[in-house]
DNA sequence: GTCCGTGCAAATCATTTGCACTTCT
DNA sequence: AGAAGTGCAAATGATTTGCACGGAC
C-alpha cells in the first residue's frame, strides 16, 4: 500500500492537469502532505505536514474542495461535527473506524453503503450519498483512561 | 405507529422522573413537540413546535442534551455538520434517508452498525457508536430542480 | 491577458459556556 | 435548603465569503 504511493501521486497530478485546476506549488505540497498521512487529517494538521505554517486556511481549504471536487479526496465527518481529510484513489471509497480520542483510524475495507443507495434510488431519491462511520477509543486510549 | 405515541409519552416521562432530571413544563412541551414531529428536526424548529419562541435556544439545546443522556432522544447528523433530533423508544436505534434539500426524512429499516461494531472490538475498540446515514434528494424535490 | 489562486478581513452559524437568578422537589 | 433549570451575554471554532492583488497557463 506505502509502495503504491508514488505511481499514485502520479495519477493525482495527472488527474488535477486534465482538469480546469491549476496545480499550484501550494497545492502541490498539500498534496505531497495529503500522501505522507498514516491516518485522515485536519486542515490544520494538513497546512503544517506541508510546511505551509504561514498560509491562510482559507487556501488550504479551498485547495482541499478543489480535491474533492475532482473525486479524489474524500472528506471524512467526526462526531464533533467537524472532519478530517483523505486521498483517496480517483472515486475510491470506503469508511473508517476512528478513535476519537487520539484520532487512530483504520479503514474498513467493507463498504455496506451500495445497498443502503440502491434502497434509496428505489423510493425516488437521487443524488444519493451516505455517511457510514464507526467511532471508538482505540485499544492504546482505552487502556490510558 | 402514530398510535403508539401515547404510550410513548407515557415511557418517556416515566424515563425522565425516575431520573435526577426535573420534568418541567417547558420540557414537557419539548417532549411533545418531539412527538408530533414526522420527521426529526432542528433546535429551532422544535422550540417553534413547543410553541416557545420566547425561549432561549440555549434551553432547547440544554433538554435536548439530557434527553439523549437519558437515550431517549438521538442525534442525525446532517452532511452540512448540523444536526436534527428526534425521539425514540429508549435505547432504540436505526438510521434515515435524509433529503438534503427539504430535509424529507424516511427511516431505514436496517442497521448494519453492530456488524461493524463487532469488528471494531475485534480490533480493541471500546466504547464503540457509528454513524449510518443516507442524504439524496427525495423524489418530489427531485423533480422541482 | 485571462482565469484561477491567495491573503486578509470579516461574516456565518450551530452549538457551548459562564454567571446570576429562578424554580422545582 | 439545595439541586437543577433558565436567560442573557458572550465565546467558540470550524468553515465560508467578498474583494483586491498576484501568479499560472
Amino acid at each position: 500500500m506505502q509502495s503504491q504511493k508514488p505511481q499514485l501521486l502520479t495519477s493525482l497530478i495527472e488527474r488535477v492537469r486534465s482538469s480546469p485546476m491549476r496545480l499550484t506549488k501550494k497545492r502541490e505540497r498539500i498534496l505531497g502532505a495529503l500522501l505522507t498521512m498514516e491516518r485522515p487529517a485536519s486542515a490544520v494538521e494538513i497546512r503544517a505536514r506541508a510546511g505551509l505554517p504561514d498560509s491562510d486556511l482559507v487556501t488550504v481549504y479551498r485547495s482541499l474542495e478543489a480535491f474533492a471536487s475532482l473525486g479524489i479526496l474524500q472528506r471524512v465527518p467526526l462526531e464533533s461535527g467537524t472532519h478530517l481529510f483523505e486521498l483517496t484513489a480517483p472515486d475510491d471509497h470506503f469508511h473508517h473506524l476512528i478513535c476519537r480520542r487520539c484520532l487512530h483510524t483504520e479503514r474498513l475495507d467493507v463498504c455496506l453503503g451500495s445497498e443502503l443507495e440502491s434502497r434509496a434510488r428505489e423510493r425516488g431519491f437521487t443524488r444519493v450519498s451516505h455517511v457510514i462511520e464507526v467511532y471508538g477509543l482505540c485499544s492504546e486510549c482505552s487502556s490510558q483512561n
